[in-house]
DNA sequence: TCGAAGGGTGACATTGGTGTGAGGGTCAAT
DNA sequence: ATTGACCCTCACACCAATGTCACCCTTCGA
């Protein structure tokens, strides 16, 4: 699949599928014309990129992690060296934080909404 | 409190402290020599801040939530606008989003630090 | 064969959060 | 009276993610 495609599949302007290319986080063959070529699971790729970039980590660390999340099971995992693990655990914490903090604010914005309609509802009684 | 003071209690740099006032985020009334005073519940403000910030809010989005989610529990609520209630509805959908692939992420590097532990335990049998 | 659509690289601009430094006040302790 | 810690404002700098533009090449259909 070429860049377009991959684009409009993804919802991602095309040149941030270079600049995530040149990041490093995806992949991409070449054509025979210099045109790049996307294998079909890419899409998923860039669509976790996103998730992760828009959830606000940097493409460094995204960089890092991405190579152990990487759904097609490995078989046998290579030489994780312990420098990596203290990063995955840093990371996990990091996220287990993030998610925290985004469902109290979560339910705060739901019980005030539900609140409001509450109130909304009473007025016009 | 002043500022200093309020830095170290949340461990947020003077500078940012400053920022967040400019956005509007945060408030301080001024001491007759010009220094802000902050009253305590700045600083689980601050904190609750810099959490959604973390998580990838821009202080655009931040100011506009924070009313709605400010504990002292508003007994009427004002006036909330369907332009308002829009917003809400919409950054508290963003926010699950951010959550679900968080959560999902987060469960792939547990799932994968648990192997390779699995693993390197294996190795030394 | 020509034009439009799509692709390539490179470079500069912008935005938001943050760092840092200059230049200058306040105040408490010595 | 001086020093040192703390505060003020203003301004420039930085980085990462993105937008945008210039300039050139390839493919394909009318």
């Amino acid at each position: 699949m070429r860049i377009g495609e991959l684009s409009t599949h993804t919802r991602t302007p095309v040149r941030l599928l270079r600049y995530y290319e040149e990041q490093g986080l995806i992949a991409s063959d070449r054509l025979p014309n210099g045109y790049r070529d996307y294998e079909e699971y890419v899409v998923d790729r860039v669509l976790q990129v996103r998730g992760l970039l828009d959830a606000g980590l940097p493409t460094r660390i995204i960089k890092q992690i991405l190579p152990c999340l990487n759904t097609p099971r490995t078989i046998h995992m290579p030489y994780v060296t312990p420098d990596m693990v203290a990063t995955l655990e840093h990371e996990r914490d990091r996220m287990a934080e993030k998610i925290e903090c985004l469902t109290k604010n979560h339910r705060a914005i739901t019980d005030y909404l539900d609140a409001a309609r509450r109130d909304t509802r009473a007025s016009y009684r």
